[in-house]
DNA sequence: TTAGGATTTG
């Protein structure tokens, strides 16, 4: 990003001819409309060009871009201390679909006068503007350039405020599109046909009505916290709201309203049309729904992003949902899932056999069908045996069970975990029903492939490793909640958190809170003491939160997994040791041959001190031509295992996607961008020292290796009642007081983790119930090719002891 | 037409 200067303050004028003579000078010029005439006319040698005109390589000299400012962003500042301002335009002329908008960055003097005057709805005439890619293009559906705009590359910007004591009608030079009305949710009048936006704070998924059609409930609410309970019909399934959880967002169109038992009740009426979105705070505007025309503002995705925020401030929409290794007896739970297998057991109830790739913690029963009547793969059915459970759908939701197809997602609400009555406890099981009804939203609903739930899951169930038995019985949460032996416990532990903060600041203790509103509001960089509460986190599975930091390149990265490894160890072996490098004056070495078909050549040489060999448990080894599993018994014995492989004239290390040292259970990786192997000799000056402590980041030094460290990597959606905002966590071991480096390899440290999680963000609560946190935030801006954003971090912030 | 939120009792 280009730094620019300061610019000398100038009065702000309305002339034309100063423009001319002193464009410099004046930037911006604010021009009246009165009844489609500016007072004063373009320059004659502008010529006017349109969204499609806006391509890269063409010559934009002398011409200029008119548009309806449809959005603008607060005026912020960039790092260097230049005013930033950002409008996005709408060319009126090309009216269709929602890339009939562009985005402009103003910079420097011009963005400040621009956010002073600027309102939605005026015409923006921009010159001189240098054109750029859009690095956000892809999110936010806009033109795939925007405009550069500064008094530095001789831009010049014309406003024509539209009156706005007058009828849109009269201020004519804007041709005005057709736009849509949406009423709140407390103006409803009976016997209307309404447009509206709502929050679904209740839905029953569509299900088979006794007429003709499909049904699906649906309650919504707004900011007028006026709640609306929609009736839809459809005969086609496709055609109603795609909802998929409470805090959903919906935008309808054409629906009746009546007036029922005292109420205003929603239903479809001729044309009725609804979009709904991911109701998450930061998540993508995309609207999901059947119609293949429809029409989707800027505007419109303010209206969402507003809606998220309050929702998440105002609303009680319960946390993570619950997997398969949370369930308790004797409750309601949404659960998603993969078909496996079904079956028919009877004319009023029917099988679905599902998994999310977690364990449930008791014994689950098997409802006994013939085999015929099952479907599914035999094999992955025999293989998911223990991760499957047995859901008895009855009823009304039979028909739609019967439908559904082996391997499809599936989210069903309000399954209950019934404790089966046993006369002996100890072989008690508990019994998964899907009742008949459409009570609380009972039904089945069909996720599709883009949902995020169901690439989460997706990603999960392809790491579940169906062979590795310990891996399943450390899927079960129930053995991880272990030290809260029942739920009285659970519930006292959760009451403390709520009176008390369960995260405490390690200093600043003198600063006063600030809301979240404040800071959103706030320029950054800035750095607040905040008090609110974890509504949500990102990754919900802890293990995805571990990455690998390279503190020269700043680069994250995925931690390798052991498969990989093996993969390079088993390249690496197809090279023999060279005997030439064996036994020198700082190693000595021993070399077998596999007794195995492969007759694979392994050797290891023994670093030595002081001309001696150490004990095992202070020595380094140089592996050559060992497996993955030899190495890792290697490294339950000895201090450090370096693997390696010969060259003609040295030993070297492997490629760097393999760990460079294994020290206990730790894989010490380097940089590939950043690292300059140097030979393996240099660790002789090590073996020198006094006493070789063996360092890591000692070894990594003499081998030209730029360590990566462990860190762990979060995103906290933070809420307080005034707002909601993200906020990171970049942390290698202060926050939850474990050391990265370690949690991966480490059972205990993992359940501890998780329990810390359970406890700042306890999994199925409503916003109330959740517990304080107190966290020392810094906000800090990026910027990346033209693209401009605020993140949060928290730091200088620990778990509560007690919590921990 | 259907359902009109507010858990089955298998």
């Amino acid at each position: 990003m280009r730094g620019l200067p300061g610019h000398a303050r100038c009065g702000r004028k309305w002339g034309w001819r100063r423009w001319e003579t002193d464009k410099a000078a004046m930037p911006v010029q604010l021009l009246k409309v009165i009844k489609g005439k500016s007072e004063i006319p373009l320059p004659s040698h502008l010529q006017k060009e349109d969204l499609k005109q806006l391509q890269e390589g063409l010559d934009h000299t002398n011409k200029y871009f008119q548009g309806i400012v449809v959005l603008s962003y607060p005026l912020t500042k960039l790092g260097d201390g230049t005013d930033f301002f950002k409008v996005v335009l709408q060319d009126l002329d090309k009216w269709c679909s929602r890339s009939n908008s562009i985005n402009v960055l103003i910079y420097g003097k011009m963005a400040e006068d621009c956010a002073k005057v600027i309102c939605h709805g005026d015409t923006f005439v921009v010159a001189g503007f240098k054109l750029a890619k859009s690095p956000t293009a892809r999110e936010d559906g806009r033109h795939g350039c925007h405009l550069e705009v500064s008094e530095e590359a001789g831009s010049a910007i014309y406003i024509y405020t539209a009156p706005k004591t007058t009828a849109a009608s009269e201020t004519a030079s804007v041709s005005v599109a057709p736009k849509y009305v949406y009423t709140p949710l407390n103006h409803l009048k009976d016997g209307t046909i309404v447009n509206l936006y709502g929050v679904v704070k209740f839905f029953k998924p569509p299900y088979v009505s006794k007429g003709t059609d499909y049904c699906s409930v649906v309650t919504l609410v707004d900011p007028s916290n006026v709640k609306l309970t929609c009736t839809l019909f459809n005969g086609n399934l496709d055609a109603l709201p795609k909802i998929y959880k409470v805090g959903d967002i919906v935008r309808f169109h054409r629906i009746k309203i009546r007036e029922y038992n005292g109420q205003m009740q929603g239903i479809t009426s001729a044309g009725f049309a609804s979009l709904t979105f991911d109701g998450t705070v930061g998540a993508p505007v995309v609207p999901r729904t059947s119609s293949k025309v429809y029409t989707f503002m800027d505007e419109e995705q303010k209206t969402i992003e507003d809606l998220r925020v309050w929702a998440a401030t105002n609303l009680s929409i319960s946390g993570p949902a619950a997997k398969l290794s949370g369930v308790q007896p004797m409750l309601y739970f949404d659960l998603t899932c993969q078909l496996v297998g079904k079956a028919k057991v009877d004319g009023s109830s029917f099988l679905l056999k599902v998994w999310d790739g977690t364990k449930c913690p008791y014994p689950t029963w098997k409802v006994p069908v013939e085999a015929r009547d099952l479907e599914g793969e035999k094999v992955l059915l025999h293989q998911l045996r223990n991760l499957t459970v047995d859901i008895l759908v009855y009823d009304n939701h039979v028909q739609l069970a019967k439908s559904l197809k082996i391997g499809s997602f599936l989210r069903i609400y309000s399954i209950h975990t019934k404790q089966a009555s046993a006369e002996n406890e100890d072989f008690s099981h508990i019994e998964f029903h899907l009742h008949g009804g459409t009570c609380y939203g009972r039904g089945i609903g069909v996720l599709p492939e883009s949902n995020p739930d169901v690439k989460e899951l997706k990603t999960f169930l392809e790491s579940v490793d169906l062979a590795d038995s310990q891996n399943m019985e450390s899927m079960s949460s129930m053995e991880l909640d272990g030290t809260f032996n029942n739920v009285t416990d659970l519930e006292s532990h959760l009451k403390r958190c709520q009176q008390l903060s369960v995260t405490v600041l390690t200093d600043h203790q003198d600063l006063s809170n600030t809301e979240l509103k404040t800071i959103l509001n706030s320029t950054a960089p800035q750095q607040y003491r905040i008090r609110a509460k974890l509504r949500t986190y990102k990754p919900q599975k802890l293990y995805q939160s571990i990455k690998l930091h390279c503190s020269k390149c700043n680069s994250l990265q995925e931690v390798p997994n052991g498969g990989d490894f093996d993969l390079i160890l088993q390249g690496a072996a197809v090279t023999a040791p060279n005997p030439d490098l064996h036994n020198t004056s700082w190693y000595n070495s021993v070399m077998w041959t596999t007794q195995d078909q492969k007759q694979r050549k392994i050797a290891i040489h023994f670093v030595k001190h002081d001309e001696m060999l150490q004990q095992p448990e202070d020595t380094l080894l140089l592996v050559e031509g060992a497996t993955l599993k030899e190495i890792w018994k290697l490294t339950k014995r000895f201090k450090c295992v370096i693997p390696v492989r010969s060259t003609e004239d040295h030993l070297e290390l492997l490629d760097l996607s393999a760990p460079f040292l294994l020290q206990g259970n730790i894989k010490y990786y380097g940089c590939k961008q950043c690292s300059t192997p140097k030979p393996i000799r240099g660790l002789s000056s090590i073996a020198a020292e006094q006493r070789p402590s063996w360092e890591p980041s000692e070894i990594a030094q003499v081998l030209g290796i730029e360590q990566l460290q462990y860190v762990f990597v979060m995103r906290f959606t933070l809420v307080d009642g005034t707002g909601a905002l993200n906020a990171y966590i970049f942390d290698y071991e202060k926050f939850f007081q474990i050391p990265a480096s370690e949690i991966l390899t480490n059972n205990f440290l993992q359940e501890k983790m998780q329990m810390t999680m359970n406890t700042l963000c306890p999994p199925g609560r409503k916003l109330d119930d959740l517990p304080w946190l107190e966290c020392f935030i810094k906000s800090y801006n990026v910027r990346d090719a033209m693209k401009h954003r605020v993140y949060y971090q928290i730091f200088d912030t620990t778990v509560a002891e007690d919590v921990v």
